[in-house]
DNA sequence: AGTCAAACCTGGGCGC
DNA sequence: TGCGCCCAGGTTTGAC
């Protein structure tokens, strides 16, 4: 669920606090999601400091000395928690404690996430993090980028939006947003998209990432900020969740379907189907 | 190249 | 109360 704006909302409130902060003590209680294991981060990590935290699509990356380098991947359920609420203290898969008193933890309900130890030389080959396509908050997205991207390529637009190795950091939620900002249906073909029609597309992704982190977030079931607080922006969602009720802007019902394998919500009157 | 499904997991909501 | 079922959706993998 944490997509890019979630994710960005996380490193902030950690870059607030941590950088400068020297790991004491590391417990593992999952090696599963621990490479290249538990017991390497358990032993490196001790020692270190915490140069820089920053984001790279829905990758956290923790810069430390001595050339080592911590990627995190919250995935579905994962979170970094400064203060853990009685609920997600059951769920805690990984718990960092500072030499200056400091925490931080991991808490992980469906396990899928996944933290990584390497060195700065190796770290984008083995966390996947060399695929992903560009940021779109550290390069503008606009026709240009658009067209040089999505241009020779066909599929659906949704299934495109989602894919990390073209623009990285869309989720469902916003993938779902960004093509009713648009005006566009997810079902689109990318081939028969004008050049208007990527114009839109452009805002659309800007506006509708640089909104949710405005709100903090979006939290529907899981998502929670450092100290366990929710994000504001599903009271801003105008299809995502909506299936059912009417569209803000024209009073039809929000549809949903499966699309790329995911719940897909959009209104037909505002979106067009270009096929 | 694209599409699709399954796998990784678990809590929560549903019907009965 | 509780069982079985389905749903959620980020990413990888493998098949067609």
């Amino acid at each position: 669920m944490p997509e890019l704006p979630e994710v960005e909302t996380v490193v902030r409130q950690l870059r607030a606090v941590l950088p400068g902060s020297r790991f004491w003590r590391v417990v593992c209680r999952d090696g599963r999601q621990m490479l290249p294991s538990a017991r390497v981060l358990r032993e490196l990590l001790p020692g270190k400091v915490i140069r820089d935290i920053r984001r790279l699509g829905k990758y956290i990356i923790f810069d430390l000395s001595d050339d080592l380098v911590m990627v995190v991947h919250l995935r579905m359920t994962g979170m970094l928690l400064l203060k853990p609420s009685e609920r997600l203290k059951k769920f805690i898969r990984a718990e960092f404690t500072f030499s200056n008193a400091k925490k931080m933890y991991f808490s992980d309900i469906r396990r899928f996430g996944r933290i990584w130890l390497y060195r700065s030389h190796e770290f984008m080959d083995r966390t996947g993090l060399k695929k992903l396509g560009i940021d779109p908050l550290l390069q503008k997205v606009d026709l240009d980028l658009l067209e040089k991207v999505y241009g020779q390529t066909k599929g659906t637009l949704k299934s495109r939006l989602l894919d990390q190795t073209v623009i990285a950091g869309i989720g469902n939620i916003y993938a779902d947003e960004i093509c009713f900002a648009a005006g566009l249906h997810p079902a689109s073909r990318l081939e028969k998209l004008t050049k208007k029609d990527l114009q839109k597309l452009a805002g659309a992704i800007s506006a509708c990432l640089l909104e949710g982190i405005r709100h903090g977030g979006t939290t529907i079931a899981d998502f929670v900020g450092t100290r366990g607080d929710a994000g504001k922006h599903q009271r801003y969602l105008q299809v995502y969740g909506r299936s059912g009720e009417p569209c803000y802007r024209c009073y039809a019902l929000i549809k949903k379907m499966r699309l790329a394998g995911r719940g897909t919500h959009f209104c037909l009157k505002c979106q067009q189907l270009k096929k």
